[in-house]
DNA sequence: CGCCGAGTTGACAATGATCAAGACCTGTGG
DNA sequence: CCACAGGTCTTGATCATTGTCAACTCGGCG
């Protein structure tokens, strides 16, 4: 999951699901802070997250990470270049995992069909990094956390007594870790938008949006 | 093209030549600062530089713009997501471009070849990117320019005289809004590098690597 | 020669990072 | 069921990096 502006719905969700029945490979699960892969891990498999949630991460000799997407229920994870892995992949929670042979996809032999979700897979996730791209050379920490919380709640937020209510599976540091921010900062912004009346928190892994227009506003920065 | 970490070959001018010859459409030339689509133009072709730079944007309402990346010799520009473009692209310099029919990519009448190729773009275009996110969200002012001369670098870079040289084909605020920073902090980076003999700069638009260790450490991080 | 845009440099401000302390969950064991 | 321990989260104080605003220089071109 990439954070976009607030106007274009994240439609990775949209996908059908890839034809199981193809190529079926069992569920892969995994427990909280299990890794997938690894960076530089050779590639044998892609995964459809069924349930739960990854990260896809890349750090520095020095310890900095940055958290390049989260993978959601509906996400293609795991695409190769050059045979390789470009990512480590960790679970932030109980994950399920659908797993593809990669030699289904990039050879003459594979499904059709398959290639042609993996491609339109691959140009969606183009498309949404780019839109991440913005938010990373260009907003402000208020901005990156309005459009993350808007981001998600198009993802996997709930309607519950007229208020769209977002769970944040992760960390504060997980989402720090993703917008470029240290994890004062995230926390920091979320207590203003709590003090504002713009959110609510109900327990620390989850939203609600009070003022939903508000929070827009400040993602896009027309609150100026 | 993508600014990378140091160690870290930017391969996209490796791919083979497209087989023109299957697909053959005339060569199209483009002045400096004609633009070549627009985000939200319906995608009809996709393009590889032949010679020349463009820079694919986005911009947000406020005039705020991020360039997402520079198109070099060999790169391909123009990769559709549900049939629109998602950046602006626009010419640099005087650029010459190789276009193709997106038609021979995305249905099953098109050439399996160029499909093929077209695929390992898209994903190579992946893994340049996530490259790119670390910079963009964790790397200092100094980090990124120094990162950013060493990826053109590998690109573009002469040997002269026992020196390598590279030039810089876009503005000082190009550079900034493909690194996320402004004008003068980009300037006052090189400044600080020549100041210190790291570079040299022979006009504004060519730079001497006088420490190429230097710059690569600085660009690592590894300077602390 | 003078103009004009791009680039550089300086002074200052602001945003977000860092460092530190305290509060709050959550799981474990008595 | 409660107490404790360890991590996560929040909040405050301070600092550093980078942005902003402004002046000035440089280089190309009429």
């Amino acid at each position: 999951m990439y954070v976009t502006n607030a106007n274009q719905a994240v439609d990775m969700a949209d996908f059908a699901q890839f034809p199981t029945e193809t190529c079926a490979l069992p569920e892969t699960r995994l427990a909280a802070g299990a890794h997938l892969f690894r960076e530089g891990d050779a590639v044998t498999r892609i995964y459809q997250v069924v349930a739960g949630v990854v990260s896809l991460n890349r750090l520095l000799e020095d310890g900095r990470r940055q958290i390049i997407a989260f993978g959601l229920p509906g996400d293609l994870v795991g695409f190769p270049c050059d045979g390789r892995h470009h990512t480590d992949c960790e679970a932030l929670s109980l994950v399920r995992l659908q797993p593809f042979r990669i030699t289904q996809i990039d050879c003459a032999t594979g499904d059709p069909v398959l290639r042609a979700r993996f491609m339109e897979a691959a140009l969606h996730e183009i498309a949404a990094m780019q839109d991440h791209f913005m938010m990373l050379g260009r907003k402000s920490a208020a901005e990156r956390v309005a459009s993350f919380l808007i981001a998600l709640d198009a993802r996997t937020g709930q309607d519950r007594d007229g208020q769209r209510r977002v769970d944040l599976p992760m960390s504060r540091a997980d989402i720090a870790d993703f917008l470029g921010l240290t994890t004062e900062t995230v926390s920091r912004v979320l207590s203003q938008l709590r003090k504002s009346r713009v959110i609510a928190l109900d327990g620390i892994h989850r939203v609600v949006f009070l003022r939903p227009a508000a929070l827009r506003a400040l993602a896009t920065g027309d609150c100026d």
